[in-house]
DNA sequence: CTCTTGCTGAACCATATGGTTCAGTGTACG
DNA sequence: CGTACACTGAACCATATGGTTCAGCAAGAG
């Protein structure tokens, strides 16, 4: 199983809508702070600190080209995520419906 | 495509390893808010607050039942925090490398 | 009816989040 | 060199989050 602290800075960064738009604009290819700020009407420090939790969460990773700043996808982490949620949800397709898993349950134990 | 503010509480909801284990705990049968605080050693306020974050997010459902709450898995909300991810996959993967898949791109709008 | 038990709501607290402004710093360009 | 531009860092602010305690309130047991 994942870290649980991947987890939580990989859902967290994908909670917000800004980050997730983000994300989807730099599916179309690497872009500067300056240039993902603009449709946003953000200031390049607001934008700067969504691109570093992105890049915390390992979803973006960004290189220092000239005097901008170049950020690029990093997805892999997305797969954590992912995993997580299908993990989960065998779980939750497994359970019989509410009362009846939970005495179906206790029978299995005895 | 889903509604943002859902993906925003789903995904939040998830950011929270508290959180995802009362999920798991979740799939194995319903329980109280008493039986969920149970082993995080935590107030039973703090977990209703949790219990209520999950709500929100559609996550879990809850109903009152003599003088307890009974807790259950609603998972239907998953499945759209995995079609984004999903979505935000093939973007993703249908991605070229870094500068290449710009220039690309650049070219193919001649 | 009384007592206990399980949950609830209000108030509070510390820290995190999402944003700003302003004053640098470093690189490109004339 | 000098100026302009893109980003960076520090300081600040409002609101949200994750937790607590304490005082109810409603349901079940005797």
């Amino acid at each position: 199983m994942v870290q649980q602290e991947v987890l939580d800075r990989t859902f967290a960064a994908l909670a917000d809508p800004t980050r997730r738009q983000i994300l989807v604009r730099l599916g179309q290819g690497p872009a500067t702070i300056g240039e993902l700020a603009e449709p946003f009407d953000m200031s390049l420090t607001g934008m700067k600190k969504h691109v570093h939790v992105l890049e915390n969460a390992g979803l973006v990773t960004t290189e220092k080209v000239g005097r901008s700043r170049r950020c690029r996808l990093g997805a892999e982490r997305l797969e954590d995520a992912m995993s997580w949620i299908r993990f989960y949800q065998r779980l939750w397709e497994r359970r019989l419906d509410g009362l009846d898993a939970y005495f179906t349950l206790k029978k299995e134990d005895d």
